[in-house]
Order: structure tokens, then C-alpha cells, then sequence
RNA sequence: GUCCCCGUAGCUCAGCAGGAUAGAGCAGCAGUUUCCUAAACUGUUGGUCGCAGGUUCAAAUCCUGCCGGGGACGCCA
């Protein structure tokens, strides 16, 4: 069947404009910005006219009069210099939503070709509490893994834990200076060492901005931490005991947030886990006569005729002989590449990073790493607090993920006694309503802002429960479940097709027979914040819907048939999108 | 200094493969409840799309310059 409503549009006009001696790419239909006027419109022939050589209105017309009997359209007029208004019938749309009641997946086409996506996202870093900073990076990635799936792809998700840099010789060689009794930094120590780790998380998270502000004080204290690097990554055992305990302790933190968050990987590996595959990149980079050394350094220069601006090189290795940021990202590929021949990798990354990507993609390219696959470096913007400056916590420290979760939970909870919601909710329910409405009015909040565009980030305002937010959303999906629910007590449930019968009617069937078009549209642009406009207006024309008809007391059984069938469509939409985004819908509010 | 991102209604943000009267939410104003959850719905006020040029039949959208905010610029990640 064909992809949409919009697509079978575009489909036919296209023949009509192939059939002028034109290309088909004009047919290209999209909603109409005049729903007074049309559902649909063609801006084609006012493009296609200059190629044509002929006036926009002749063209359109001549369009019209091969399309007006298609059994899609009712209506088809020709306005203004040439738009072509298309107006659906009520058969194609009544038809469309036949299709979406019918099928599992709604009526969405799968992707073709299906390809093996690698998102990368997330990115904690070990002994670094995670903060807000990783928010969207979390929320974005989990969004896409969940879109991409949807649509079909195969996906692999891998967190890429931070833990092999300069952070993890400062961690340790502060705890060699605060608990120098250990056994892991005696010269030459050796197995055996501790099964239990010598820190607590809560140890761990203060150790590093400590050990950091000295490093950034002190050259002498962060050569050394550059040295216990060194000595980390060429396999001095009582430092690799430590680290593994370092890793595993800040590991167990992580999976719990992510899991409050409903976030899940694939994969937990590591910067470390492309350690081994260092040698054979650098080898790489060396076969292919790119690598150089430099002041100490080896590097791969990637500056190319035509950059406006002289991109700084890639370093293998850094004078100490450590691999730094590049390193790894590089023997990293080597790695997915090699592991799952992917199309594509998505790393969900920081903008402010995207020159590290373009150097690294560029060398990658350069020694023959990539072939085959392409890498994108999804950027977004910093999170801001009401001041427009980067969020921050009220004492001007850097506010933890843990926290900021906290206090969405707990404004939720506010909201959801202020409105006597939930009152009769046993407390383990209330509370988890409450968790779930907080996280979504925050995921939400992140999605819907455009990726790029930095935001500011008000919890007041995200979980007002009125408006474009999350909880709004849950609100829509919980009020169709609870009429459903009532319908059935009431012995008035009855199966039956969509037949459209009033303005609410066929403004809820569009919107939902756009479902696969917002879908489609999101995952092609990475933005999820086209499928949160959609979710949006898909509630905002139930809402009107429900104000309108009453479902449930509905006299003619025929139309109670179509609005409940409509109802059900839409809570299986609004729930399908808001899993996309990586929101879970509770059973009640 | 060079380069990148951003500048749209009082506030927070969409729109930017050029197209008709620039949209939404909040705030404001006026309404809607014997009826399925009013956390809703309807109507309405409000914008020289940062500024100035250019390309085009047509520019918020493309190009150039300037102003304002944020960011990046070889051994941090």
C-alpha cells in the first residue's frame, strides 16, 4: 500500500506533471497552509512553469483537469498565480483510517531500504556525576533510537561511557594523595587487590571536581595525572584494579538514572573497549602515509582546499604517548565498522563538539574507515536556566541529573494534589503518576524545542499542566482510555467504521492520517520536535472532538461506531508517538 | 582575529527543499459546564520575522555586509 495520504497525492500528481513533459518531483504535495481553503496543496507548477515555459496558471489548470477525477479528491482548484488547493474525499479518508485500524503498525510503511543504524549518545563519563548536560543529549538519542526502530531500521544504541581519558588519571592519582595506604600504588604492586571498591559513588562524584580544580591550578598535578594516565593505559595493574572499581561504581549510578529515565542501550561499552584496537588504526593512518609526528605528537593534518577556516589536525597520540578524545573515537569506529557494517552512525553529541567530529570523520575517511557508512554528528544546543545563562543550580553549582529529576517529580506531585487528581490513588501509584508526569513534562520540554536552538529550562512552566507540554499529552491518551472504559461498563462499545460525519470528525482523521508523515519526516531530520507538533495538534483536534460529541451516549449505534473507532485510532497514535518520544502514558490521572 | 550557531508576538518557541492573510503555547480580553476527567474547548487582542543591501514574478526562508547574544579554534572530553 502507499506510504500515506500524502504520498498517494503526491504520487498522482506527479504522473499529471510527468504527463505535462515534467519532472514528477513537482507533484510534491504537502498540508495545506490554508485550511479554510484545502487539506492539501501542490506548489509545483509555480516552479515547474519557468522550466516549462509556460504561464503558472495554464500549467495548473492543465494539472487540475488530469487529476479531477482521481477518487482521492473531492475538490481541486486552481488559486492565486497557480496553487493547486486539493481537497480529500471523504471516501479516501474514511478509507485511510480503515487501514490504520486494521494494522498493528498503524498503517506506517517500514523503511526500505531497512538500514543498521549505530546511535551513539548519552556519554557519561566515569567519576563525573552525570548533570544536566547529558540530559538532552539522553533524551535526544533515546528519541531517535525509538524513531528509527519504529520506522523499521535495525539500531544499536551504545552509551560510550567516558572512561579512559585524563579524568580517570586525576581520579586516581587524587585518591593516591587522599589514601595513599591503598594497595593499588605501591610500585610494582600486583595481584591480588580488593574485590570491594575503596570509594562510595557519593565518594567518587566529589573526588573528581577536587582533583580537577587542583590539575587546573597546578601544571606539576596535572602533569602527574597525565603520567597515571599514561601508566592506566599501558596496563599498570594496580591501577587498572583501581579503574575497573571506579568504572563499576559509577556504572551502577548510570544504569539506574537511565533507567528512570526509561533509557536503554544496547551496548555499554566504553572508550576503553576501543583500546585494543588502537594499534591497528594508527596502523591504519600510517599505511596510508596520513599519520606525521609533530612536536612530540603523531597527527593526521585533514585541512582541505576550500574550508573557510584551517581546521586544526587530528592526534593519535599525544606527546605522552596517551590516546586522547581522537584516539579513541577513531579506533572506535574501526570497531562498529568492523562489528555491525552499519549505514549509518549518529553520534548525539554536544554542537559545540562538531569540529572534533568534522576532524575525526574527515580522518576516519581519509585512512579508509568508513566506507560504506555514513557518520553524522547530531549537535544540539546548551540548556539554560531563566537568566539565559547555562542551567545552574541556585547556589551557582552544577545541577545533577538526580536532582533536576527529583524536582520534577516533586512539582508533579504538587500539581497533581492541587487538582485533587490522583486522590484516590493507592501511594505507590501516586507516586509513579507523579514520576511519570514529571519526566514527561522534561522530555517533552527538551524534544520540543528544535535541536540546535539552545533552550531555557523552567520547570514551572514545563509542568503546567495546561498547553503544548507532555502532561497534556498523558491527559489526551488517559481522557480516550477513560471513555473507552466507560463505554464498555455501559454495554455501549460497538465495533464499526470510520465514517465521517462533522467538520471535528474529518479534522481528527487528517491529523491522524498524517501519523506516518510526521513519523517519517522526524527520523529523516533527526528532529523530534516535528513529531512533538504533531502529537500536539493530534490532541489538541481530539480535545475538540470530545467537547463536541458526546461518544459514549451517542443514540445512532452507526455513529457511535465511528466516533469509539475514532477514539481508538487516536489513543493508539497518541501512545505510538509518545513511546517514539520516549514517553510512557499512565493508565489513569 | 577566523569560523560556527542563534536573533520571529509581552514571555517561551515552531516555521526556513522561496510561494496565498507569518503560526503555536503561555500571559491578556470575551465566552462555554444538568452530559464520557474544565489539566478542556470557542472567539479575540498582539509581530517593520535584528538592521541594510542583493537575487527572484515571489524572501522569515537563498546570497553579502553590519549590529547583538552564545560557542569553537593542536596534545580536556
Amino acid at each position: 500500500m502507499a506510504a500515506s495520504l500524502q504520498a498517494e497525492l503526491s504520487a498522482l500528481l506527479g504522473a499529471a506533471f510527468a504527463a505535462e513533459g515534467l519532472d514528477a518531483a513537482y507533484g510534491r504535495a504537502t498540508t495545506s497552509d490554508r485550511p479554510d481553503l484545502a487539506d492539501f496543496q501542490c506548489n509545483g507548477a509555480l516552479a515547474a512553469a519557468k522550466a516549462a515555459g509556460r504561464r503558472p496558471r495554464d500549467l495548473a489548470d492543465a494539472v487540475a483537469a488530469r487529476v479531477k477525477d482521481s477518487a482521492l479528491l473531492a475538490a481541486v482548484e486552481v488559486a492565486g498565480p497557480g496553487f493547486l488547493n486539493l481537497r480529500l474525499s471523504d471516501a479516501a479518508l474514511d478509507r485511510a483510517l480503515g487501514a490504520m485500524a486494521a494494522e498493528r503498525g498503524l498503517g506506517v510503511p517500514l523503511a526500505s531500504p531497512r538500514e543498521r543504524i549505530v546511535v551513539d549518545f548519552g556519554g557519561p563519563n566515569v567519576a563525573k556525576p552525570m548533570h544536566v548536560g547529558h540530559l538532552r543529549s539522553t533524551i535526544i538519542g533515546d528519541s531517535l533510537q525509538r524513531l528509527f526502530r519504529r520506522l523499521g531500521h535495525e539500531v544499536v544504541s551504545d552509551v560510550h561511557l567516558g572512561d579512559w581519558g585524563l579524568q580517570m588519571g586525576l581520579v586516581i592519582t587524587e585518591i593516591a594523595r587522599e589514601k595513599p595506604g591503598l594497595p593499588y600504588f605501591a610500585a610494582g604492586a600486583n595481584a591480588p587487590f580488593p574485590a570491594a571498591s575503596p570509594v562510595t559513588i557519593e565518594e567518587l562524584e566529589e573526588l573528581y571536581p577536587r582533583a580537577s580544580a587542583a590539575a587546573k591550578a597546578d601544571a606539576a598535578r596535572n602533569a602527574e595525572a597525565q603520567k597515571a594516565t599514561a601508566e592506566l593505559q599501558a596496563g599498570r595493574p594496580g591501577y587498572r584494579a583501581l579503574w575497573r572499581h571506579l568504572v563499576e561504581v559509577s556504572r551502577a549510578a548510570m544504569t539506574r538514572e537511565f533507567g528512570r529515565l526509561d533509557v536503554h542501550f544496547d551496548l555499554w561499552k566504553g572508550e576503553s573497549d576501543a583500546d585494543p584496537l588502537i594499534g591497528e588504526m594508527i596502523a591504519a593512518m600510517r599505511a596510508k602515509g596520513i599519520a606525521e609526528e609533530s612536536e612530540g605528537a603523531l597527527i593526521v593534518r585533514v585541512a582541505q582546499d576550500g574550508d573557510k577556516t584551517e581546521l586544526p589536525p587530528v592526534i593519535l597520540t599525544s606527546s605522552q604517548g596517551t590516546a586522547l578524545y581522537h584516539t579513541t573515537d577513531l579506533a572506535t569506529i574501526l570497531d562498529r565498522v568492523r562489528s555491525f557494517s552499519p549505514d549509518l552512525i549518529l553520534y548525539v553529541v554536544d554542537q559545540r563538539q562538531h569540529v572534533h567530529f568534522e576532524q575525526v570523520f574527515r580522518a576516519a575517511r581519509l585512512a579508509g574507515l568508513l566506507d560504506g557508512t555514513r557518520a553524522e554528528h547530531i549537535g544540539f544546543g546548551t540548556v539554560n536556566g531563566p537568566d539565559g545563562k547555562p542551567f545552574r543550580t541556585r547556589a551557582g553549582g552544577t545541577m545533577k541529573l538526580q536532582d533536576l529529576i527529583d524536582m520534577a517529580r516533586a512539582a508533579a506531585a504538587e500539581r497533581l494534589e492541587e487538582a485533587g487528581l490522583a486522590r484516590d490513588m493507592p501511594p505507590g501509584e501516586r507516586d509513579a503518576t507523579a514520576e511519570a508526569v514529571g519526566i514527561a513534562a522534561v522530555k517533552f520540554a527538551d524534544l520540543s524545542a528544535y535541536r540546535t536552538s539552545n533552550y531555557v529550562f523552567d520547570l514551572d512552566r514545563f509542568i503546567r499542566f495546561e498547553g503544548k507540554t507532555g502532561p497534556y499529552l498523558q491527559y489526551a491518551a488517559v481522557r480516550i482510555s477513560s471513555v473507552l472504559r466507560k463505554a464498555a461498563e455501559e454495554g455501549r462499545l460497538v465495533e464499526g467504521k470510520v465514517a465521517i460525519a462533522s467538520p471535528a470528525d474529518r479534522a481528527l482523521a487528517l491529523s491522524l492520517a498524517a501519523y506516518g508523515e510526521a513519523l517519517m519526516s522526524a527520523a529523516e531530520k533527526r528532529a523530534p520536535n516535528i513529531l512533538c507538533d504533531y502529537a500536539f495538534g493530534l490532541a489538541q483536534a481530539f480535545s475538540r472532538f470530545y467537547t463536541e460529541h458526546h461518544i459514549v451516549g451517542e443514540p445512532d449505534e452507526a455513529l457511535r461506531a465511528s466516533r469509539l473507532a475514532l477514539a481508538r485510532i487516536t489513543r493508539a497514535v497518541l501512545e505510538d508517538a509518545l513511546a517514539c518520544l520516549g514517553i510512557a502514558v499512565p493508565e489513569r490521572m
